[in-house]
DNA sequence: TATGAATGAGTGTTCATTCAT
DNA sequence: CATGAATGAACACTCATTCAT
C-alpha cells in the first residue's frame, strides 16, 4: 500500500526512502507517538531494513533533522539576492523561507515543533540551524543600520533581540500560513515587512519606541492560588527588574 | 515519597494537586512521554485516584490545557490597564504575558509546544485561546489605527495579519526569553515594542513598506525532490552589502 | 493454562511464584533461550507484573540466584553433623548438597551451567557461594590435617588446590547423578569418599604420589594446524613449566 | 575491516576459518548469545557465505563441536605414552588435557559450558566425545586393579562412578586453572593425581572407605519449600571439630 | 475517599535466514 | 566463489487502564 514496492534498490536511494517517510511521520505524529512501524510501511520496507541503514529511531531522527535543516538553510541561502539592499536581501530571504516551509510541512513541523522538544541533541541540532538563520538577520540588520548611518550601530544586545524577535515572527507566520488557507508564500512575507521593517528603520534613525513612566513595581496581581506540586526544574525568568 | 502524602482531602483540593503535577509533567515532557505514573507519584496519590477524578490521560491534558489557557488570558487580562492608550495598554498586556511565562514554564511549554502537537482537539482548545488574544491585539491595532485618523481604517485582512505577527512574535520571544538567561519579562516587553509598534506607527501614517519590483514569479530554483543527504556545509550567511 | 490462575495474590506470595517459574526456565533453557512470556505464562500472571515486581531479566535472574545460592548453602549447612570428625562433617555435607542438586535439579543447572555463562554479575554471585562452600571444604582438610598430625600442616596452596578438586569432583558427580537415572545422593557421595578421601589421607600421612622423571619438556605432539581467526581474548595458561 | 580480506580461498580453508571464528565466539558468548553476523565478520567472510558452507547455525555449532571434540581427544590420545604403568598413562593423559585445554580456552568453554545447555543433539555429541575418555580412564581404573591383584577387580558399577569422578574432577580443574592465573597444565594434573591417586589406590587394595552407621535414613531437615527469600546470611563454614 | 493488584496492546530492537546477482 | 539487499518472527520492556477491596 502506498509506495509501491520496487525491490532491491541500491543502499542510498532506499536511505533516502526512508528519510522522506520518516520525515513525513515525524512531522504529522511527532517523536514519541511516530512508531518505526508506519515509518517502514510508509517508506515501503521492512523495518529491520531501517534498522540495519539507521540504527535507532534516535538516529533516524537525528538523520532527518540533519537532512531538513540543511535543505532549508540553503534554500534561504539559495533564495537571497546577493547583490540587494538590506531589506531586498529581507525580502527575497523571507520568501525563499516562506516559501520552502510550504512546500514542506511536515518536514517545518518537525523541525519547528517536534525537534525541541525531545532531549538536548535534537534541540541543540535545530539551534545550531536557527543560531545560522538569526546571525543572517543580524548581519542585515546591522549593515542596515550602517546604511542608515545616523547612528554608527545600534547595542549588540539590542540587535540580538530584534533578530531574535524577527525569526520568532517568522516562525511563527510560517506555522499560522501553513495552518490557514490561501495564505500564500509572499503574502505571509510581506505581512512581516510590513510588520517589522518600517518599526526597524524608525529604530535606526533614531526614534525608538520608549516605555511610560510607571510607579507600581509589578504587574500580575493574580495572587496565582495553585500551590505548585513540586518546583519545576528551572524556572529562568523570574520577573522584570 | 516525595510528596509527603496527606491523607483524605477534599476533592477540589486533591483535584488541583494532580492538576499541578500534570501540567509540571506534560510542560517538561511533552503529551506522549508523560506517563500517568510519573504524574499521580508527583501529585502524592494513586493512580486509580487520577482516573476516578480525570476520567483519562486525553480529559487529564484538556483539563490542564482548559485552566492554563484560562490563568494565561485572566494575567494578561488583569495586566492590561483599560483606561491607557493603545500603545500603553499594548505594553502592560506584553508584560503581563511575558511575566506569566516566565512564572509558568512548564504551563506555558504545554500550550505553546506540546498542546498543538497532539489531536485535532487539544490544538484547537489553545486556539481558542489564541483566538481570544488574537482579537484583543486586533482591537488594539484598529483602535490605534482609529487614533492616528490619518487613514480611517486598516483592511480588515491585513490587521489580522499584523495581529498574528504580533503574537506570534511574542510567543517566540517567550520561549526565547525562558531558554536565555537574564532576559526579563520587562525586557522581552520592550524589545517586542521597540520591533513592532513603530513599524505599525508607519504602516498606521500610510507609509508602508512596499515590496521591490520584481518580474521572475517565485524563487526557490532549487529542484528540490530530495536533496541529497551529502554535501553543503556551506553556511547561510556571507556578508551584507 | 498450568498453574490455575488463582488471582489477587499478596506481593510476597506471587514473587516467589515468579520466581519458582523463573528458576524452572533458567534452569531448563538457559539465561538466553529462557523468554520472559514463558517465564510469566508458567508464574501464571502476565507479562508486566513480572517487571512490576522484578524489573528487568537480569535482575530476575539475579533474584533466582540469590535464592537458590542461599538454599544451597543453606541446606548443605544444615545437614553437616558439627560433633562429627572432618570425614564425618564432609560426608554428611555431601550428602545434603547431593541431596539438595537432586531435588532442585532445574536451580542447580542454573547455579552451575548458565549463571557463570552470562556476564561478570552473575558470576561473581555463583563464585562468592562457591567461595563459601569451598572455604568450608578447606577448613575440613586442614582440620583432618591437623587430626592426623603426621606432618604439621599441608601447604595453604595444595590445600586450595584439594578443596578446589574435592568441590569441583562433587559438581561434576552433581551433573552426573542429575543425567543418570537411578544414582542416589547418598551413592553419589559415598563415590566421592571413596574417591578422595583415602587419597586426602594418604596425603596427610606423607605419602603423596610423586610424578614419574621425565626428560622431555612437552607434551602435546599436535601442530594444531587450526591457525587461529583472531586472538582468543585471554589465553591464562599457555602451558606447564 | 578486521581479517583482511583474502578473497578467493579454496573452500576447505575458509571452512576452517569459520569454524575458527565460530568456536571463538561460541566460547566466549555461548550458543544463544553468539550471533552469525559476529562469526561471519570474525571470519572475514559475508554471511551468506557461512550459510552456504556451512548450512545453519545449529549445524555450526555442531560442526564446532565435532572438530573440537575430535581435537581434545586425539590430543589427550597422543600424549597418552602407551607402555607406562597405569598412573605413569593417567599421568601423562591429564597433563595433556589440561595442557589442550589451556591452550583453548574457547574451544573448551564452548564443549565443557555451552554445548551441554542447548538441546539433545549438542549434548549427545559431548556426551561422545566425554565417553571416549570415561572408558579410556575407566580401562586405566581396571587395569590398575588387575596390577594390584590384591581384588580381582572392583565390581563395573563402582569402577564406573569412580572414572566419572575422576573426570569430572579433571573438567573442573580445567575451569578453575583457565579462570585462575598462575596456574598451570603441570600443577593441575599434579593436583588431581595427588588428590584421586592414592584414594583410588587403598580402593584397589581393599581398604575403601566406609561410611559411618547412622539411624536415620535421609537428611535435609529444611522443609524446603519456598526458602523465603528474606534471611539468614549465615555463612556456611562455621569450624570443623 | 483511596489503593494494591493486575493486564492487553503496543513499542523499539535483534536475529537467523534467504534471494538475486 | 561471493555478496548486497531484504525480511518474518521473535524478544525485552512499557503504558494507559481497570478491578476488587
Amino acid at each position: 500500500m502506498g509506495a509501491g514496492k520496487t525491490k532491491r534498490m541500491p543502499r542510498a536511494v532506499r536511505e533516502q526512502q526512508m528519510l522522506d517517510a520518516a520525515v513525513s511521520v515525524f512531522g504529522r505524529r511527532g517523536y514519541m507517538a511516530a512508531s518505526m512501524d508506519e515509518i517502514a510501511e510508509l517508506a515501503g520496507v521492512s523495518k529491520p531494513l531501517v534498522y540495519l541503514y539507521l540504527n535507532s529511531k534516535d538516529d533516524l531522527f537525528s538523520a532527518c533533522i540533519g537532512r531538513e535543516a540543511r535543505a532549508l538553510t540553503e534554500a534561504v541561502r539559495a533564495g537571497v539576492r546577493p547583490g540587494l539592499s538590506a531589506d531586498g536581501q529581507l525580502w527575497s530571504g523571507l520568501r525563499a523561507f516562506f516559501s520552502h516551509t510550504a512546500r514542506h510541512p511536515d518536514a517545518w513541523r518537525m523541525l519547528h515543533l517536534h525537534a525541541r522538544t525531545h532531549g538536548e541533541r535534537f534541540a541543540a541540532e535545530v539551534a545550531a540551524m536557527r543560531a545560522e538563520i538569526v546571525a543572517f538577520v543580524t548581519q542585515l540588520i546591522a549593515a542596515a543600520a550602517r546604511d542608515a548611518h545616523r547612528v554608527p550601530h545600534l547595542p549588540e544586545g539590542e540587535v540580538a533581540g530584534l533578530a531574535e524577535a524577527l525569526v520568532g515572527a517568522a516562525e511563527s507566520l510560517a506555522d499560522w500560513a501553513g495552518a490557514t488557507e490561501g495564505v500564500t508564500a509572499k503574502q505571509a512575507a510581506a505581512t512581516l515587512m510590513n510588520f517589522a521593517w518600517a518599526g526597524l528603520g524608525d529604530l535606526m534613525t533614531g526614534r525608538p519606541w520608549t516605555p511610560p513612566e510607571e510607579p507600581q513595581p509589578e504587574p500580575e496581581p493574580v495572587p496565582d492560588p495553585a500551590p505548585r506540586a513540586a518546583p519545576s526544574p528551572a524556572p529562568v525568568a523570574q520577573g522584570a527588574g
